[in-house]
DNA sequence: TGGAAGGTCCTAATC
DNA sequence: GGACCTTCCA
C-alpha cells in the first residue's frame, strides 16, 4: 500500500497523527476512537516514508497485540523485520544481549511470582527472620513497590529507618543476592535492569536509539516509573517519540501505573504535538453517554468529550438479582435467547472485578450448554504436569537455575529426599556454588553418601540433555521428556482420567509452533536475535504469556475475563457483573480511598460493549463462603437515569439500589473515634488511627501500628481499645 | 521418602 | 470456600 492509500480513509486528527512522524507527539485516544487503526497506519507510514521498518520500535500492552499489530503492518505491505513487542518482552531480549552489564548470563530464567515467592521464603529464612511475622507476600510487594521507584536497597533502607523497614531492606539484599546466583529476573528486574542499563550504559543507550530512531508506545497511561525511563532514554537522542492512550484507561495504579506519566508528556516535551481523537465507533450513543457521565466524576483529570454518529441503540440494561445463583442463570438465559435468535457467542463477553466471580457464571453456562473461554491463559502453564516439564527445561537452560532444579531433581521420584536436597543446598551455599555444581560435586560431598549415585546419575542426566541444549525446541522437550522419566511418571499414571499427559502433549506442540515460527537454520526474519527459536526465546515466551494471549476472540464460546483482562477489547455484547459496592468499587480500593481508579475501570468495561450492554447486581452475595448483604454500586447512581433500564428479581426484597444511601450513616460515636487517636491490639500492639470510613452500618477504621504497618478493621467487631 | 489429611491463611487486578 | 503449607503416618 503507497503512503497516500495509508490515509485515505482516515479522519483528518487520525490522519495527523499517522503524518506527524518527526519530533514528540501525544495521541490522546479515546475509548473506541480507533487508536489501533492509527498507530498501526503510523508504524507503517514511517515505514514507507521516513525510515526502514526495522528502524520502527513499537510497545504494546499485550504480546496478542502486537502480534495483531505485525501482522496488519505486514498486510499493509511494508517489509518485515519491525519490532513489536511488550515492554517485558524487549527487556528480556536486551538483556539476552547486554545483560552482562548488570550482572544477568545470557541464558538466564524469568521468575514468576511463585518462583519469586520461593525466593523470598528462602531470602527471609537467610536473614533468620520468621515467615510468620513477615509474610512473604507483603515483603514481596514491599520491595516490588521500591523496585519500581528505581529504589536500591540501600536508599530503601535509608527511607524506612523504622525496625521492619530494616529488616526488609536485608530480605531485599538477600533476595538480590539469591536471584543473582540463580541467574534469575522477575519480572520487575526485567524493567528496572533495563532502565538501568540505558541510564549508565551510555554506549549502549546510545546504540539502541540509533538501532530504533521511531518509537512508539501505546497505552502510555499504563507506564509504570521505570517503563516510562526506558522509553524517555531510548527517545532522548532522536526524541521521535509517539505515546498513545487515554487518562481516562489508566487501570494499573496498583501495580505501579503513573498516570502523571501520560498527564506530564507536554511538559516532558513542551515541543510535542497533541492530537486528541474523540469520536466513537464503537458504541451506541446510550453506552457512550452512561459510561462518559460516569467518569465525569473523575476530579482532576483531563477534560474530553466523546462524541459518535452511531445510530440510536437500545437503553442500557440493569438487573437487580437475589444472589449470585440468580444473577448468574439470569445471563446465561439471556444469552441462550440471543444464540436461539441467530446471535453468535463469540459476539458476547462477561466481566467481572474479581475472579472469584468466576465459578458460578460457570456453572451456569454449562448448565445452559452455552460455549464459552475464560481468560486464564498462564492457566496451562501453571499445571503441575506442565510446571515439572518447564522445570526440567529451565535446568536445562540456566544451570544455575536452583528453583527449577529444586523442582526437577525428585520429578519423577528418584529417591532423592528433602535431607538430601537441604545438604546440596548448604553445600553450595558453603561454597558459592549453585546446587546444580552441588550436584556434579556430589562425589566429594561426604553428608551425601548415602545418595552418591542417584546423584550421579542425575548429573549425568543433566549432561546429556544440555548437550542438546542448541537443538530446536520440540525434539529438546521430546528428549527432556524421554531422558528425565518425566514421560514415564505420566503414562504410568493409573488414574485415565487425568489429562496430564494429554496436557503435555499440547506443550510438546506449542514447542513445534514455536520452531515453525522461530526456524533456527536458513533465512531467519530481519532483526532476529540470537537466541531466538532456542530454549530461552521459548521459555522466554511463556514466561511473558498473559491471560488474553491465548484467547480465541474468533472463535464460538462467550468470553469472560476481569476488567482489566478487557482493556483494549470490543465485542457486540458485554455483562458486567457484581455491580456493588465492596465489589466495584472494590472494598480495598474504597478503603484506601482510591475509588477513582475503579471508575476507570468501570468505564474501560463499559466502552468495550458496541451494542448492548448489561449491568448486574445482587443483593446477597457469598463471599468467602459468606453470605452478605451487599448494596448496589455507587456507579450506578453516577449514570444518567434515562439512559438506563432496570429490571428487578422476581423475588426482590428492599432496593438495595435506593438504600445506598446509608453510605452516609455514621454508626459510632465520633467523640471516640477520631483520626490520631492511639490504640491498642492484642496482637499488633500499639497504634494511632489514620482514617474512619463509614459503610453501611458500622464503620471501618483503619490503624497504623508501630511495628505491623497498617491494618483495617470492622469498628463493630475489632479488638481494639483506647490508650490514654 | 512420599502421600494424605488437616490447618491456616487469604481473598484485587498482571507482566 | 479454596489454595497451599505443614504435619503426621505408612
Amino acid at each position: 500500500m503507497s503512503a497516500r492509500d495509508l490515509l485515505s480513509d482516515l479522519t483528518e486528527p487520525q490522519r495527523t497523527a499517522v503524518t506527524c512522524t518527526d519530533g514528540p507527539l501525544l495521541v490522546l485516544a479515546g475509548a473506541g476512537s480507533g487508536k489501533t487503526r492509527v498507530i498501526t497506519r503510523r508504524a507503517a507510514y514511517i515505514a514507507s516514508t521516513v525510515a526502514r521498518a526495522d528502524q520502527v520500535l513499537a510497545i504494546t500492552f499485550t504480546n496478542k497485540a502486537a502480534g495483531e499489530m505485525r501482522e496488519r503492518i505486514v498486510q499493509l505491505g511494508v517489509g518485515r523485520g519491525m519490532v513489536v513487542s511488550t515492554f517485558h518482552s524487549l527487556c528480556a531480549r536486551l538483556l539476552r544481549e547486554y545483560g552482562g552489564r548488570v550482572g544477568l548470563r545470557p541464558s538466564f530464567s524469568i521468575y514468576d511470582e511463585d518462583d519469586r515467592l520461593g525466593v523470598i521464603r528462602e531470602a527471609i529464612e537467610a536473614c533468620e527472620l520468621s515467615t510468620d511475622h513477615y509474610s512473604p507476600r507483603t515483603v514481596q510487594y514491599r520491595i516490588s513497590t521500591a523496585k519500581n521507584a528505581m529504589q536500591s536497597p540501600e536508599a530503601f533502607s535509608e527511607a524506612n529507618r523504622d525496625f521492619t523497614g530494616r529488616e526488609i531492606a536485608k530480605v531485599w539484599a538477600r533476595y538480590e543476592q539469591l536471584m543473582h546466583g540463580h541467574n534469575a529476573a522477575d519480572f520487575d528486574d526485567l524493567l528496572v535492569y533495563t532502565a538501568r542499563l540505558l541510564g549508565e550504559q551510555r554506549e549502549v543507550c546510545e546504540e539502541l536509539s540509533d538501532r530504533f530512531p521511531y518509537l512508539l508506545i501505546d497505552e502510555y497511561q499504563d507506564t509504570n516509573h521505570p517503563q516510562y525511563l526506558i522509553a524517555t532514554r531510548l527517545a532522548a537522542k532522536r526524541r521521535n517519540i509517539c505515546a498513545t492512550g487515554d487518562p481516562d484507561q489508566s487501570i494499573y495504579g496498583w501495580r505501579g501505573a503513573d498516570i502523571q506519566n501520560i498527564l506530564n508528556f507536554e511538559k516532558d516535551y513542551p515541543d510535542a504535538k497533541v492530537v486528541r481523537l474523540e469520536q466513537n465507533y464503537r458504541s451506541t450513543p446510550s453506552i457512550l453517554s452512561a459510561a462518559s457521565e460516569l467518569i465525569s466524576h473523575n476530579v482532576g483529570r483531563k477534560k474530553k468529550e466523546l462524541w459518535t454518529e452511531n445510530g440510536a441503540g437500545e437503553p442500557v440494561r440493569v438487573w437487580r438479582c437475589s444472589d449470585e445463583h440468580d444473577e448468574a442463570t439470569r445471563i446465561a438465559d439471556d444469552i441462550a435467547r440471543g444464540l436461539l435468535e441467530g446471535g453468535r457467542p463469540g459476539d458476547v463477553a462477561l466481566f467481572y472485578r474479581v475472579a472469584a466471580l468466576t465459578r458460578v457464571l460457570e456453572d451456569a453456562l454449562r448448565r445452559a450448554r452455552i460455549p464459552y473461554q475464560i481468560a486464564r491463559g498462564v492457566e496451562f502453564y501453571s499445571r503441575k504436569e506442565i510446571k515439572d516439564v518447564l522445570a526440567w527445561l529451565r535446568v536445562v537452560a540456566n544451570p544455575d537455575d536452583d528453583i527449577a532444579l529444586r523442582r526437577a531433581i525428585n520429578t519423577p521420584a528418584r529417591g532423592i529426599g528433602k535431607t538430601t536436597i537441604d545438604r546440596l543446598t548448604a553445600w553450595a551455599r558453603e561454597n558459592d556454588g549453585s546446587l546444580d555444581t552441588a550436584i556434579s560435586a556430589a562425589g566429594t560431598i561426604a553428608a551425601v553418601k548415602s545418595a552418591h549415585k542417584k546423584l550421579k546419575e542425575l548429573a549425568e542426566v543433566l549432561e546429556r540433555l544440555r548437550q542438546l541444549r542448541r537443538r530446536p525446541v520440540q525434539p529438546l522437550v521430546e528428549a527432556v521428556l524421554r531422558v528425565s522419566g518425566l514421560q514415564a511418571m505420566f503414562q504410568d499414571d493409573p488414574d485415565p482420567e487425568k489429562p496430564a499427559l494429554g496436557n503435555v502433549n499440547e506443550l510438546v506442540s506449542a514447542a513445534a509452533e514455536y520452531d515453525r515460527e522461530n526456524p533456527m537454520e536458513g533465512p531467519r526474519p530481519e532483526g532476529a536475535e540470537e537466541f531466538e527459536g532456542t530454549l530461552e526465546g521459548f521459555l522466554e515466551q511463556i514466561a511473558l504469556m498473559s491471560d488474553t494471549d491465548r484467547l480465541d476472540l474468533e472463535g464460538g464460546a462467550v468470553t469472560l475475563m476481569t476488567l482489566h483482562a478487557a482493556k483494549g477489547l470490543e465485542f457486540p455484547t458485554v455483562y458486567v457483573v457484581g455491580m456493588e459496592d465492596e465489589l466495584l468499587p472494590h472494598r480495598r480500593a474504597i478503603l484506601n480511598g482510591d475509588v477513582e481508579e475503579e471508575r476507570r475501570l468501570c468505564f474501560v468495561g463499559m466502552t468495550r460493549a458496541m451494542r448492548r450492554l448489561t449491568f448486574t447486581y445482587a443483593d446477597y452475595r457469598t463471599v468467602r463462603g459468606l453470605n452478605q448483604r451487599t448494596l448496589a454500586s455507587r456507579f450506578l447512581r453516577e449514570m444518567p437515569r434515562d439512559e438506563l433500564e432496570f429490571a428487578e428479581a422476581d423475588r426482590g426484597r428492599d432496593d438495595g439500589y435506593e438504600r445506598a444511601d446509608e453510605y452516609e450513616a455514621v454508626s459510632f460515636d465520633p467523640e471516640e473515634w477520631h483520626v490520631g487517636r492511639r490504640v491498642r491490639h492484642p496482637f499488633y500492639g500499639e497504634g494511632y488511627i489514620v482514617r474512619l470510613e463509614p459503610r453501611g452500618r458500622t464503620a471501618w477504621v483503619r490503624v497504623e501500628f508501630e511495628d505491623s504497618g497498617e491494618k483495617s478493621f470492622s469498628i463493630s467487631h475489632a479488638p481494639l481499645t483506647f490508650v490514654r
